[in-house]
DNA sequence: CGCTTTTGACCAGCGC
DNA sequence: GCGCTGGTCAAAAGCG
């Protein structure tokens, strides 16, 4: 996996080349999501929607270029898609994820470039707030061996 | 059984 | 105001 390009709105650019926005930062931006209570409004025989759309408080977004086969380039979270599109001008739909984390409100969206298909674009929006689990696991032996280690 | 993916519908913003 | 478009929801299906 290559990273082509990188372009970003909002962006935060010490936090991302300190490699901290992506893999596990800690310092929560923590858009907060106006629960307004206007709702109610769509009764009878329309599925009950809750769509809270926040103009306000845009939260940082950062899209990569990566080349890949693959849609979904593991950066160590899990992710749950959430929905599909078919968008314009591009034969191939985009696609959007959601961390699975549920106190972790970060969406990426991903798509691939008409032009060239081995191009995927995935866009982040917002900051994990909590530790990446790849991360961890990956860590966790390492890091009860140097434990035991140490205690020696 | 719990989590993820699929998929059509819904909703809001924007341009005309 | 209307239609198009992009983003999200949620039920059903799929999977380990």
């Amino acid at each position: 996996m290559e990273i082509t390009q990188i372009a970003s709105e909002d962006i935060d650019w010490v936090s991302l080349l300190a490699g901290s926005s992506i893999f596990g930062n800690q310092k929560s931006e923590s858009f907060a999501a106006d629960e307004s209570s206007g709702g109610g409004k769509n009764g009878s025989t329309r599925h009950k929607r809750k769509v809270r759309r926040s103009k306000k408080a845009i939260p940082p977004k950062i899209a990569f270029h990566t080349k890949s086969p693959d849609d979904i380039l593991d950066d160590g979270y899990r992710w749950r898609k959430y929905g599909q599109k078919a968008v314009k001008n591009t034969i191939h739909p985009r696609s959007y994820y959601r961390c699975s984390n549920h106190t972790c409100n970060v969406k990426k969206q991903v798509q691939r470039l008409s032009k060239d298909s081995s191009i995927v674009v995935t866009t982040y929006e917002g900051t994990h707030n909590h530790p990446c689990e790849m991360f961890m696991d990956s860590f966790t032996p390492l890091l009860r061996q140097l434990q035991f280690l140490s205690r020696i």
